[in-house]
DNA sequence: CTAGAATACGAATAAAACATCGCATTCGCT
DNA sequence: AGCGAATGCGATGTTTTATTCGTATTCTAG
């Protein structure tokens, strides 16, 4: 019998006063810094409280293991990077096209400016990946997507929709991680964003169900 | 002073009698199947040197370390895929574009086919990533990748064919570790390369430098 | 002011993993 | 057969890491 002791990263204690609510915080920055610094494979409690300038103890209060504190970095991280792409696939003065190819090239700044710090993160994946609150990550990704498509493509069957947004975001995040683990500088990140906006804005028009709008629904480079 | 010891992964002793290099053999079977089993974040010499049947004095004969075998079996991995990839583009029966959908097909669904194994790998990645013999496989890809390009795009500037062969390369291998990280379906994966070598092409024929065959150099799917 | 709750501490415990070394066994060759 | 080299062994020492627990300190409500 394989027991493998199920994984939880949600938080142990609230913090409640003041000081320990600022606890938390300098042990996530610290994290932050001890992950880039060592890599994820030396990435211990032991290195994130002295980082922190605080006892192991402490940090246990409110992390339950390691592998919380390393979910606590990428939900802040996630929900960042989300907020940001949420806001420009919404935003109704651009055509829908457009608004991708900015979404796109915002992603990917965003991976090249925080390379090492995403691609330390993404090392770490594997430690919480297995946690259920980890799902919910993704999910959230794929409605918006979805969501995005609904209006580029409101004709389409909703499985071909359910493929788009599918492949859509596949392309972004994986070549997102090339980016940040390859550490590449702006300017090839910004062709590797116009190329890859283009070629999703070519393959979404030749899409069945794509709505073709007067003004300007192509948004060439 | 953080001394930290030099990453060597490369052979400790050459097996001279026919034992050792069953030994040798039953190692990399055996901890592949650790790898696959158990995850790269408990891949242990114990753990591979039980599964091999053998002790891990014998283990230690033959690699220096646990990311020496890691790396073995990536070397064992990558050489394989480059020489069916190899072989692929080069195959001059077929119209260059063909070939790289080809290619592109046949390298998602080998993902596809050992997405746990090959995913297993990319995470113990880190661990050997910085030893200086891994940096020779990244070489010959690009290198396998830019001969392509040269016939591709004969007249296409030096520094046009090397960003396409970067962004082809890249492509590929980042939505090929998406594809092994996710466990798709086989019928999702070809669905996934169908697209993706359809945008690739199409970006192709619209670098500057591309030949323009008169026998079907488009290869519509 | 004071009691009790919250917070902070860090030495100590336990578990896991890496890698070695001296010794036993087997092989290949003459 | 018999010798030296190659191989195989696994208990052992060392190091690293995760996590706890008893105690000391600080806060906050009444």
């Amino acid at each position: 019998m394989a027991r493998s002791k199920k994984p939880v990263v949600g938080a142990r204690k609230r913090p409640r006063q003041a000081r320990s609510t600022q606890l938390v915080a300098a042990i996530l920055q610290a994290a932050a810094r001890v992950l880039v610094r060592d890599g994820a494979h030396r990435f211990t409690t032991a290195r994130v409280a002295e980082a922190a300038g605080v006892s192991v103890g402490s940090l246990y209060q409110y992390f339950p293991n390691k592998e919380a504190i390393l979910f606590g970095l990428q939900t802040e991280e996630w929900h960042q990077t989300m907020g940001e792409l949420r806001r420009i696939l919404r935003d109704s003065r651009m055509p829908p096209l457009q608004r991708l190819q900015v979404a796109i090239r915002t992603f990917f700044q965003s991976e090249c400016d925080e390379a090492a710090f995403r691609s330390a993160l993404e090392e770490a994946a594997p430690l919480y990946r297995e946690a259920p609150e980890s799902r919910a990550h993704a999910e959230e990704g794929r409605e918006l997507m979805e969501t995005f498509m609904k209006e580029l493509l409101p004709s389409a069957a909703s499985r071909d929709r359910a493929f788009a947004a599918d492949f859509v975001g596949t392309l972004m995040s994986s070549v997102g991680k090339a980016i940040s683990s390859q550490g590449r500088s702006r300017l090839e990140v910004d062709k590797f964003a116009d190329a890859v906006g283009k070629m999703l804005c070519s393959f979404l028009k030749s899409c069945q169900g794509y709505a073709r709008t007067s003004k300007g629904g192509d948004a060439r480079g």
